[in-house]
DNA sequence: CTTCTTATAAGACAGTATGTATTGTTGCCG
DNA sequence: CGGCAACAATACATACTGTCTTATAAGAAG
């Protein structure tokens, strides 16, 4: 019984933050991510701002915490999926993979209505860009050089999205492993020598 | 000659309109995308508070404004390697995708200075979801499952990014689609019918 | 050259957010 | 009870916002 007290004063700190980062997380699919303040969590929190001060520094930080807490709830619910999944690798990849594709869709749906508080954010030019892809791989489509059996503006979602993760690659020569490995996933199906 | 003088105001016009935008990337570069206000960059740019509102409402828009100009100068690039690229659209597309790829991978360096700035924006749990997926892919790829040409890290980045489209997808359909697109990437080499 | 128009700089203004410091209160512990 | 830690409330100086007013400079037209 030396810490009787130390563990409820972590559980309430640990309650506390979490409320924090609910607030938060309501205040921001509402009234948009630039528009959330400190004064702001504090009330709707219903905590004084100098002690929404001693939990976070920042509005970032708090952003930032969420986010963090987001992804590891996220990794939990991905790693049950993996071991609940028989069979061997691949099949576990894909259950894993359409889990994480499921949690982006319906995360992203939320998302648009928060951008959608503060003007259509990045739409215009880059719907173009995925116009002008789409329209080469249409055309590589009908030429039976590209999989037909996904709409072109699909595919150049896919490529474009895919192609980002160059931001996170050091070496140029990842970057051309990384286009290669993406223009596989245009191939056609059944060209496959594993017929699925 | 009935508007020798609107031309030379419009050129005024889009010359100080790109000097604010010049200034802004330049602020954001240097100091974090959170820390630009409209007073620092009217200073910074030499013009007066109330003459920037008169250019734009708010900091988002000039945002917004850059990131499209910025797309848009990416957009013509693009085309014109397009263009210059002889042969049929599968090398077409393979050029400009690696030029869109060596854009992202260049411009995420900037991204990334930007970010240390305001805190280690989305590492820690976002890594271990990267290395949880590399975990399974490493599995695949000694089992002659998936590819082995290209590190499960790089790989497991490549499918993180990737089913991220899937947030821009209106049906489930779709995010099925994507999924299998993806993991085609995956495929080992020279399974495909058509060596290269 | 004079007058008009237009873009601008400079400053004032009220409202709000920030970050910090100082109060007084509550509840748990020894 | 006395001590301790977290808290709410409040105050304060600073900074950013969005709008308005006034004055200046430069080109265009008489």
């Amino acid at each position: 019984m030396p810490k009787l007290w130390n563990e409820t004063i972590e559980t309430h700190r640990n309650a506390v933050r979490s409320a924090i980062l609910d607030t938060t997380a309501a205040l921001v699919a509402e009234h948009g991510i630039s528009s959330v303040s400190m004064s702001q969590i504090a009330l709707s929190a219903g905590i004084g701002r100098a002690t929404l001060y001693k939990y976070f520094p920042d509005v970032d930080a708090i952003l930032v915490a969420w986010h963090e807490r987001q992804i590891q709830a996220h990794l939990e619910h991905l790693a049950q999926v993996r071991d609940r999944t028989e069979g061997k690798s691949d099949l576990k990849l894909e259950a894993v993979l359409q889990a994480y594709a499921l949690i982006s869709h319906s995360h992203n749906g939320g998302a648009q209505a928060a951008r959608l508080h503060q003007g259509p954010h990045v739409s215009r030019a880059q719907q173009h860009l995925q116009e002008f892809l789409a329209e080469l791989l249409g055309e590589g489509a009908e030429a039976g050089i590209f999989r037909n059996d996904v709409a072109p503006g699909e595919l150049a979602g896919y490529c474009l999205h895919a192609l980002e993760a160059a931001g996170g690659l050091t070496s140029g020569d990842a970057v051309l492993r990384l286009v290669k490995v993406t223009m596989t996933g245009l191939q056609p199906p059944g060209v496959a020598v594993t017929g699925h």
